[in-house]
DNA sequence: CTGAAAGCGCTTACAG
DNA sequence: CTGAAAGCGCTTACAG
């Protein structure tokens, strides 16, 4: 029995309501058993999902933002992803956040917290279902609309311990500290410290490497060379050099990434300088190709894959109104001793 | 003079209608003003902007999506994040489609056409205002879907002559077959080819290798050394290792990829090889470190920035429903030779 | 446990 | 050139 008037549905769209029809029950009812809210009799749920998976029924993420003031998109603002660490971590936001029904929106801020703030505003117009953020240098501004919006948001890559504020990471100044331990452990006295782009959570592992050489009363502060470039494994190389000229006795240096560290061993490579001989060399991150240098770089591993994972799943938590019971979540480091040191 | 009955507004969002009240026009009026659509007296599009700026009103975009049909969303699928190259890719994208409104939604499809027609499937059910999609290897229903959505699209990395489909790339069997001549032409004589993933375009290089070995009576079939595994440094030293045991009279290789190519490198190195007197060495995409490494790589610098911002203006014209003068963007490469050949 | 009504904030025809 | 009406496809209270 056909319907008297043919609707038209200019869409073409199969809608809920088609489902709803379809397996004899009402849109709302049809809704509920779709979206598995409980206190819908099970026949009923079960006759809605055939007729769904029959027809071939994909929900409208447009109608259910609108209708429920609340998207599915979660904005994840990282600064840039020339760096491989951050294309890692959100890689596994990614993976872990898409099955659940979540679609990640990615953010470049260029370590800049005023395209932060910029960012934000847009993706918070879109009434996002949640937020990941990168560390916690930005604009009071920036604070007060992630604030206001209410929207559940997990920092990445550092920690605090601020009531009500959840953050997945690891401790950047205990990991330059580790990591300059290790270099002092193994018999060297001047160690330098190669830095570059200088972003926060380099200069936590830089207050590490002076921490630690404080304490052993090695620290020389011109035994720095802190480069506000971004960083790169040219760069490295140079920094490396323009470092031996300055200082010949320097017998150690802690790249602040890895990039940097690989360029760094290779240049000694290409100048004879022996590593780790003449030169120890440790870098961070442990990123791809670290374990295949000449020799292979010391490194600090950052979970940085650990930490997108962790992260969508403590938002997730947060997404779902739960209580969270470790909200500064801390993955630790491990230290990676190769050839170079 | 307030209204008797105070408006609720649950989600405290400033609204068209809120600007055109302001405005003193009807929130259609203001709507077309906004959106820049001709045919709104001057004044008038002045007084609502001026509004709506006053006001700080930003437009749903879940509202504007379900009434309009259409959604800012441009899918970007990609095989994986893991390559260089399309983190590049999907960074010039970004930087193209954001200023225009458009939100690029990255799928990752792990060079799986079921799992590309998947991702389609339900991006689609998003209507998206376009699509960017790497390369022709995908399902027939993968097809069917775009082709029915009516969805503009845009193919990249690889080129196509079919009429009525827009792609932005390069070829890559030229590419292949100008750094196998390169090699010839440097007086090599056994040149291998190593491969990782065999994706299309990696087996389109292979191609172009095969032809201009074949053109000189020179292609040896035994000198392809083909691995389904995931590319990288590691599995290139591993790659080059094997190749010199099995054909010790090989003397120079093209890599297919330049973290293989690097990999390669680096075991030459360690293995005492020498480069390029005793074996020269290509790679692929000039990625970052290939000109750092010791010797430095010569390679075939391919134009991924460039064709992402290429392919994304493509999609704006698309989008505004222009036509393309263009289709098929050949974008070029270059050869690049260092120390390594 | 189920449903009729209303509404989320915008835009698409259709009038005038 | 401007606007009143209707509707996009859902979900949120509110009844029963």
């Amino acid at each position: 029995m056909p319907s008297p008037e043919r609707r038209r549905r200019p869409s073409g769209r199969i809608t809920l309501s088609d489902v709803a029809r379809q397996a004899g029950v009402s849109p709302i009812t049809a809704s509920r058993a779709l979206r598995g809210e409980r206190g819908v009799a099970q026949d009923l749920v079960e006759r809605v999902k055939q007729a769904a998976a029959a027809m071939g029924y994909v929900p409208d993420p447009a109608a259910r933002a609108l209708a429920s003031q609340r998207g599915t998109q979660v904005p994840v603002l990282i600064p840039l992803l020339s760096n491989a660490l951050f294309v890692d971590l959100v890689d596994a936001v990614h993976t872990t956040l898409l099955p659940h029904g979540y679609q990640p929106l990615i953010g470049i801020t260029h370590y800049d917290p005023a395209e932060e703030e910029q960012l934000l505003r847009s993706f918070l117009a879109q009434r996002p279902a949640g937020l990941l953020l990168t560390g916690f240098d930005r604009t009071p501004d920036a604070r007060r609309l992630i604030d206001t919006s209410g929207v559940p948001c997990v920092y990445l890559m550092e920690l605090s311990n601020t009531p009500g504020v959840h953050s997945v990471g690891f401790s950047q100044q205990e990991a330059g500290q580790a990591i300059t331990a290790h270099l002092l452990t193994s018999g060297h006295r001047r160690v330098a410290f190669v830095a570059a782009q200088l972003d926060p959570r380099t200069l936590q592992r830089a207050e590490g490497y002076r921490r630690c050489l404080r304490q052993a009363g090695l620290y020389d502060p011109k035994l720095e060379l802190l480069s506000a470039q971004p960083s790169s494994m040219r760069l490295g190389g140079e920094l490396l050099q323009e470092l031996l000229q300055r200082h010949p006795d320097v017998d150690a240096v802690f790249f602040c990434n890895d990039d940097l560290a690989q360029g760094g061993l290779l240049a000694a490579l290409r100048l004879g300088v022996d590593v780790p001989g003449r030169l120890a060399v440790a870098g961070f991150n442990d990123l791809s190709g670290s374990d295949q240098m000449l020799p292979p770089l010391t490194t600090v591993r950052t979970p940085r894959r650990a930490i997108g994972e962790a992260a969508a799943r403590m938002l997730l938590s947060l997404m779902r109104g739960e209580v969270v019971p470790q909200p500064s979540h801390d993955l630790g480091f491990e230290l990676v001793v190769r050839g170079s040191s």
